[in-house]
DNA sequence: GTTCATTGTGAGTATAGGTAACAATGAGCT
DNA sequence: AGCTCATTGTTACCTATACTCACAATGAAC
């Protein structure tokens, strides 16, 4: 038997890999000295990919999370000046996350120090290896089921 | 251009990749109901790879945390009568964790959540793409520079 | 035998996220 | 109009993870 039970064996691995890499982010964020969490840096970099500024129940969804903790990262990154809450005059009710220039200039520095952990994290890998994982994480993230059901 | 910046890009499907593997893999220890958290999940694995009932220290640095990490751990495991804190003859600074009866059966039990969880997380792959995928991973755990330097 | 290193733990903190209740608002219906 | 219900963000609280720092107990070295 070659794979006595690959999805086990790939289930270890993946939660090994999920730690270093959430530890090796942490450690490149906290070099970067910007006062920004692992989790508020995924919210600035989630906000980057919208075209205009999401409500914040947009941005729970697409962090998949509870829309309580997007009030807390938000709080966090408005207090260090990266976003700015605008309410939106068609419906009183949400409330629009719009990035600031500083924000702007954060997401660049987050960019560099996000690159240097992946490299590190990336180092026992020669570039075809990376085409190939880049091509399987696409296929990953690209088909997972809809979130939350 | 066919690669402008492939790292930042695998960055961040590694970012997106690891917060769901968290995510499912909470969802499935809830559904076990087994009272044990996704850290505690780790230990007891990590355990079961050790040859005999290894020292605290040794459980610190296998999993990468701070000694006082462990402690916490295993006050929750010992609560759910998974483990058992034993006093080494030896050298009486040092305590070791030995799994209980109660604790390999968690272990078989967790063995298939973490298998399910697996399967969900790779349902985008077919059965050639997960053998690719799991040397690729065996070759960025195996390759990983030694721990905080 | 005094000094120094090892080992685990108490106390306190920060980050991440979850639930439940709620106030403000909008939408639909009669 | 009014009444009901869904949406949106937030207040208040709880849990889990892991960190630092200080410390007590022990062992090792000189």
């Amino acid at each position: 038997m070659t794979t006595p039970d690959r999805d086990g064996a790939l289930a270890d691995q993946l939660l090994r890999l999920t730690h270093r890499v959430h530890r090796i982010q942490k450690r490149h964020l906290h070099q970067a000295d910007l006062g920004i969490t692992p989790a508020q840096s995924r919210l600035l970099r989630t906000l980057a990919h919208f075209g205009g500024p999401p409500r914040m129940a947009d941005l729970a969804e697409r962090l998949e999370v509870v829309p309580r903790a997007v009030t807390t990262l938000v709080d966090g990154l408005e207090a260090s000046g990266a976003v700015r809450r605008v309410p939106d005059p068609a419906n009183r009710r949400v409330i629009r996350i719009e990035l600031t220039d500083t924000g702007r200039a954060t997401l660049h520095v987050l960019h560099d120090a996000r690159r240097a952990a992946a490299r590190e994290i990336l180092a026992p890998l020669t570039d075809e290896q990376r085409e190939v994982l880049g091509e399987l994480l696409d296929t990953l993230i690209d088909g997972a089921p809809l979130p939350e059901c």
